[in-house]
RNA sequence: UGGGGCGUCGCCAAGCGGUAAGGCACCGGAUUUUGAUUCCGGCAUUCCCAGGUUCGAUCCCUGGCGCCCCAGCCA
């Protein structure tokens, strides 16, 4: 646990007090809890808060967490996502040790407990197609109605069952269906689909089965052969809990689980949606599941997130059962909490623009002293390079200053960041008008502090870099991927809200040579600019390229 | 509309009958060679509404209102 986690305040949440509780009656001597992925896509910010809660859980109260993968739909699941689960799960802190599950390990006693269950006249074969069970069902205020298969024999029942698992019959053209209560007002009650045909090899069985358990048959059950005690899933889920407690009431099943629901999380400005997300990536409006822009965690972290800073927010947002919708500034605030302990400082010139000091020797190199930290000496100094040419960012300069405006003027003076104050006193321009470079004087007596040689103080301090010196990188500016806070909102396409500035790539940015040289994982602070590190994709050693992870707060521009 | 759930500051969220924690955001002010950080101060006479019980209610009761979930052989 690092710092920025010690100093989240814990919020007490009605997990805590339910397994206190159970804790404490001795209902359970420890807990045990399961984060369970279906492996049909790639994590995201939302399954974050479920590791956190799961893990987090186990961890507090000296329990254990499994890593389950739910993969009862051969059609929809992949290897390529069970490793990315893995991975993330791994990335955001979190280890299951020697418990990791697939429910497909199950599929052997589930299929007994099938056969039990059509052996105490509990479960039918359905021979009606997808539409004739959809129209038997009823609706939300009419009660459904029985299958004429409802009452067939069990003998005939468990022949089919069996040819079934046996490969007889195609995809759709029958079923096993609990035989609970057609006219229940929970829907989900109505003789539910405990197993369907699917012809499909499993991303970890094989081609072992041509039968496969619905969630809600394998969930509860997987559960309790695992002894999970705290069953923990979002909200949605709620209507399928007498189901849950059906099946464990009705099976003999080794445990008895229970399940708790929590509120799904909802960020701004962007989307969760698996669908969605994928949609993005197949449509090459991201660049891939890994595109730093996208809620993923694989996004998250080659945008340059740290897993600290994740598990922050996680414990930041609390845990409720109220439909909630989390500011994405709140996740940023954790990035920047974390990074601004962390991450050494350097500078960087995003958009140069050279600034000529005409009494600064041409053949003069000062080395100066630059600490990696203002309030962490302990981080030490580096050394920087003074020389009469150096870049500043176009943006630090004003021919017309603008009101508040306390950066480099035509005639004005400004601090250069540990270096001299300067005084612009000129601006070259080519034939167009556009300035080519600007021209100024330094005080070689205003190295330390802000103040000039009459006792005046410089409002403003800029970075810069010397020209001499400089290496050239690529930097990424990302921005929110949608410019709507809720861009799932209504009936409207999502996609009209996507954000035209979400990326902004520049080319020739100059920076601390330094910098060529620095371990690919550092996240460095570009002073006033923000946080910012190496692609670990596209950034080579002669090739810089630089992902802005965030922005600095910015007092100034809001104000604008 | 049948069933289930939820409603405390702009956004989250504690609170469990004794007189509204905390975080983020926001607004002041101090320190600062980052318009950053840090610091200090401000920020719900009120808990969806209306009745009721009680010495006392955000917490209990009744009745409204609003929002979310469920009619996949998805999870």
């Amino acid at each position: 646990m690092t710092s920025i986690e010690q100093t989240a305040p814990t919020a007490n949440n009605f997990l805590k007090s339910i397994i206190d509780e159970d804790l404490k009656s001795g209902k359970h001597s420890s807990i045990v809890t399961r984060f369970p992925p279906e492996p049909n896509g790639y994590l995201h910010i939302g399954h974050a808060k479920s590791i956190c809660i799961n893990f987090g859980l186990a961890r507090d109260f000296g329990g254990r967490c499994h890593l389950r993968f739910d993969d009862t739909n051969p059609a929809k699941e992949e290897l390529e996502y069970i490793e990315s689960i893995k991975e993330s799960v791994h990335w955001l802190g979190f280890d299951w040790g020697e418990h990791l599950y697939y429910a497909s390990d199950n599929f052997e006693q589930l299929y007994l407990w099938a056969v039990y269950l059509i052996e105490q006249g509990k479960a039918y074969v359905e021979d009606l197609s997808g539409d004739e069970i959809r129209a038997y069902r009823g609706t939300l205020t009419e009660p459904g109605k029985d299958s004429p298969y409802r009452s067939r024999p069990v003998e005939e029942n468990l022949d089919l069952f069996s040819r079934m698992r046996a490969g007889e019959f195609p995809d759709g053209s029958r079923v096993l269906r609990a035989k609970i209560d057609m006219a229940s007002p929970n829907i989900s009650l109505r003789d539910p689909v405990l197993y369907r045909i699917i012809h499909a090899p499993h991303p970890h069985v094989g081609d072992a089965w041509k039968i496969y358990p619905m969630y809600d048959f394998a969930h509860g059950q997987t559960d309790a052969i695992e002894g999970i005690t705290h069953s923990i899933c979002t909200l949605e889920f709620e209507s399928h809990k007498p189901l849950y407690e059906w099946f464990l009431d009705n099976l003999p099943v080794p445990s008895r689980p229970r399940q708790y629901e929590f509120a799904r999380l909802n960020l701004t400005f962007t989307v969760m949606s698996k669908r969605k997300l994928q949609e993005l990536v197949q449509l090459g409006i991201v660049s891939g599941w890994d595109d730093p822009r996208m809620p993923t965690l694989a996004g998250i972290k080659r945008r340059g997130y740290t897993p600290a800073a994740v598990r922050a927010f996680c414990d930041q947002i609390g845990v409720g059962r109220s439909d909630s919708w989390i500011d994405v500034s709140c996740l940023e605030e954790c990035v920047r909490t974390d990074l601004n302990e962390s991450a050494p400082r350097a500078m960087a010139v995003l958009r140069p623009i050279k600034l000529v000091i005409d009494n600064y020797p041409a053949d003069r190199t000062e080395e100066l002293p630059a600490a990696n930290h203002p309030q962490k000496p302990e981080m030490g100094n580096r050394t920087i390079y003074f020389t009469r040419e150096i870049w500043i960012d176009a943006d630090d300069f004003m021919e017309v200053p603008s009101k508040g405006f306390h950066r480099l003027t035509v005639g004005g003076e400004v601090k250069l960041r540990f270096g001299y104050i300067v005084k612009c006193t000129g601006v070259v321009r080519d034939e167009q008008g556009t300035i080519q470079e600007l021209h100024g004087e330094y005080d070689p007596a205003s190295r330390e502090g802000i103040h000039t040689a009459d006792g005046r103080k410089v409002k403003g301090v800029i970075h810069w870099v010397s020209a001499t010196h400089a290496v050239s990188a690529e930097v990424r500016l990302f921005d929110r991927l949608f410019s709507d806070p809720n861009p799932d909102r209504g009936a409207a396409d999502y996609k009209q809200f996507l954000n035209p500035g979400s990326i902004e790539t520049l080319s020739d940015c100059k920076l601390e040579a330094d910098l060529s040289r620095s371990n690919i994982e550092t996240r460095y602070q570009f002073e006033r600019m923000g946080y910012f590190r190496q692609d670990p994709k596209d950034s080579l050693p002669d090739t810089l390229v630089f992902n802005r992870i965030v922005t600095l707060r910015d007092a100034w521009t809001n104000k604008k």
